[in-house]
DNA sequence: ACTGATTAATTATGATGTTAAGTATCTAAC
DNA sequence: GTTAGATACTTAACATCATAATTAATCAGT
């Protein structure tokens, strides 16, 4: 970045170089992974979230709303706005779960299948390129280190929080 | 996760498992790292996207749109909504640059420093914290990976684009 | 001096993020 | 049987994301 003469912010507030980088390091680079995907998904109608949903469904089978949210990392005021769009769409569908009506479970539909059969040969291309640029190796080293951290600082919530940690709106992995 | 039985997408769709992990993880991260400054800023006043602006003010000096979207990795649209209103609380000033009346310098005001200021102690016990519980030296390591991976990706999408690297939207820092 | 191409920033639009509040349902305690 | 508290999901409201289009200004070429 361009070295400009010192602010009186500067000089007054020491703040430490890292303190920035963490977040927006990891904003960039996650921005930059999905730029090599996004078009594929526009090509096919779907946003990154849509995505997320239908490929947790193809993974993990029906799952309930909770459960979605989880494991696409969506807040559920988010899934609770997408999930009808995709249904609309035949996409997914979605029934109430008889022993608890407060409850229901997300399926994946025919259509929604195909379309991640579609999509996956383009997926995998866009993964292989990248193991093959950046080193499958290191690519397992980053991960390890993203999932160190953010345990790490799960616990660091959980001590800070009033609350227990996970009373929140997202909800780690247990 | 909770393991279930294979579905049908998953016996005839071999996705890799990493597959889903690099953006997730990313993301995942980010998140577990914001948990911890977001009430301080919410506290405060501002929103995240505001406090990037307010930092990347303070610490690089005055600086035109085109170069604040950079430095704070927001889109200019999203720029051009966020300004406004701080310029309207009186946290930072826009002046047109008399050389080429399409371009603007926003500069921090003395509010802006001063709410800066107020935050400063608590993000630097928040990063004093997190390099305690995981680690200066696996933050380094950390940062360094993604950074490699951020600028491996660049090239491959590089090379993917019709476009020169960088016609997109928002544009990887030079 | 004029013009087409380019650039800087804004606006439009639809999608999602985020927090707070609301509704429907369930459960434990009495 | 009743009720307070908790839970699952939805809706409201406001912010930002992301893409496309627009407006105003600049610049290079003629």
């Amino acid at each position: 970045m361009t070295s400009k003469r010192p602010t009186l912010a500067q000089r007054s507030l020491p703040m430490r170089p890292f303190s920035e980088s963490v977040p927006m390091a990891l904003l960039r680079t996650r921005e930059a992974v999905m730029r090599l995907f996004r078009p594929g998904l526009r090509s096919r109608g779907v946003t990154e979230q849509q995505w997320r949903i239908l490929r947790a469904l193809a993974h993990q089978g029906p799952l309930e709303v909770t459960e979605l949210a989880e494991a696409t990392f969506l807040l559920a005021p988010s899934l609770s706005r997408i999930l009808p769009d995709l249904e609309k769409r035949r996409l997914i569908s979605r029934r109430p779960v008889k022993a608890d009506l407060r409850r229901s479970v997300v399926s994946l539909e025919a259509q929604g299948l195909r379309l991640i059969g579609e999509h996956a040969p383009y997926s995998e291309q866009m993964y292989a390129r990248i193991a093959q640029r950046f080193g499958t190796e290191k690519l397992e080293q980053l991960l390890q280190l993203l999932h160190e951290l953010e345990t790490s600082l799960e616990a660091l919530a959980g001590e800070l929080d009033r609350r227990p940690a996970g009373a929140g709106q997202r909800k780690g992995s247990p």
